[in-house]
DNA sequence: CCTGATGATGTGACTGAGTAACATCACCGT
DNA sequence: ACGGTGATGTTACTCAGTCACATCATCAGG
C-alpha cells in the first residue's frame, strides 16, 4: 500500500502547525509548507482543499460520528441520552494524539480569524448533523436544535477543559460532564423563569 | 459629505448581488464587480476586506445592537426577557430594504459554501455577543451560553419565515413568534426529561 | 526478468484575490 | 483663485489555487 514516504497529509498537517506556529498563518505560504513536508505545492492542494483545511482534516468523519451515535441510541432514550449518544460518538471517533495536537492548534486558532472562520464552519456542520439526527428520533424540530446546541457547546468545552488538564482524566467523561452541568443549567433556566415571558 | 458619485458600498452591494445571480459567485470577478459599480478593483477592496464581505456589510451594527439591547433591559428582566430584549434590538438594527435584500441573498448563499461559511461566522459572532451580554446580567454563563443560541436561532428562522412570507407583518413579531415557540419547546424538553439522565 | 498499467508526485504556466506605492481628481474652506 | 483633504485610479506585485502534461515508483502478469 505504501509507496513513497508514507502519510503526506500528516506530514503536511505536521509541517504546517510547525510554520504556522513559528511564522504565523498568513506569514507562510501554501509552497513553504509543501517544501517541509518534501511535497510540492501542487501535490498539496491534491490532498487538500485549501490552506486552512491542512489544519481540519478529517473532521467530516465527526459528522458521521455524530449521526451514528444518534441512530445507534437505544429505542426508548429521553432527548437528553440521545444528546448524550451523539456526543459521546463524537468522542470517540478521535484519534489518540488530539491532546497535543489540540495544544498546538489552540493558540494558533485563538490568534488567526481566518482559521477561527473555518473552525466556526466545522463546529457548524458538527451542530447540523446532530440536530437532523435528533430531529428524526425526536420530531419536535426546535427541541431537536436546542439540543443540538447544548450538546456541540458541551462538547467543544468539555474537549478544552480536557485539553487544558494535566490529569489523566478522559476526553468522553470531561465533555459528559459539562453535558450534565448544561442540563441542569437548563432545568434551573426553566424553573427561575415566569410562565408568561411576553415582551 | 457627498462628492463623486455616493453610496459607493451600496452600488459595490447592488453590483455583486446582480453579478453573482447571474453567473455565480465564483465565476464572478472582483474587477467586473467594481467595473459594474463604475470602480475599479482597487477601490473595492478599500471599501471591502474582501470578496465576501462585500454581501455581509453591516453586520458589526448587529453586534453592538445586541448588546445595547440586553444591557438596556430592565433591571428585573427575567433571563428569557433579557434574551428577547437582545433579539428585539438586533431586529430594531436593521435598513428597511432588509427584506429584498434578503430575498436575493438567499439563493445565493444556498448554492455557496464560500458564503455560507462567512454567514456561518456572522452568525456565530452575534451569538457571542449575545452571550457575552447575557452572561454580564445572568452571572450563570451557561444558562447564558443556552439562551444564546435559542435567541439567536429564534431570529434567524423568524427572519426566514418573515423574509418567505408575502404578508404585512414585521420581522420583530415573526422574531418573536420563533422565540415564544422555543420557550415551549425548552419547557416540554425538561418537563418530558426523567431527572436522572446519566448514561 | 521484463513490461505495461496504475497512481502519486513534479513542472510550468496560468487566473484571480488581495496589497501597496504613487498619481490624480473632486470638493471644501479660506 | 488656492491649498488641503479624502476618495479614486494606475501599475505592479505576491500568493492561493488550478490545470495540462511529464515522470516515476510500485505491482501484476508474462
Amino acid at each position: 500500500m505504501s509507496r513513497w514516504e508514507p502519510d503526506a497529509r500528516g506530514r503536511l498537517l505536521r509541517a504546517a502547525i510547525e510554520l504556522f506556529s513559528e511564522r504565523g498563518y498568513e506569514a507562510t505560504t501554501a509552497a513553504q509548507i509543501a517544501a517541509h513536508a518534501g511535497l510540492t505545492k501542487t501535490t498539496l492542494f491534491r490532498h487538500f482543499a485549501d490552506k486552512r483545511e491542512i489544519l481540519f482534516q478529517g473532521q467530516d468523519v465527526l459528522v458521521e460520528a455524530v449521526k451514528a451515535g444518534v441512530r445507534g441510541a437505544p429505542a426508548e432514550a429521553s432527548p437528553m441520552e440521545l444528546t448524550r449518544a451523539g456526543v459521546a460518538s463524537l468522542c470517540a471517533a478521535h484519534s489518540e494524539d488530539l491532546r497535543d495536537t489540540g495544544r498546538l492548534l489552540d493558540p494558533l486558532l485563538a490568534k488567526t480569524p481566518e482559521l477561527q472562520e473555518r473552525a466556526t464552519f466545522k463546529r457548524s456542520a458538527i451542530s447540523e448533523a446532530l440536530q437532523h439526527a435528533l430531529h428524526s428520533r425526536l420530531s419536535d424540530i426546535r427541541q431537536a436544535g436546542l439540543l443540538a446546541d447544548a450538546g456541540v457547546r458541551a462538547y467543544y468545552e468539555g474537549y478544552a477543559a480536557w485539553m487544558h488538564a494535566d490529569g489523566t482524566g478522559t476526553l468522553i467523561d470531561s465533555v459528559h460532564e459539562e453535558l450534565t452541568a448544561y442540563e441542569a443549567a437548563l432545568r434551573r433556566l426553566v424553573k427561575d423563569t415566569p410562565r408568561p415571558a411576553s415582551f
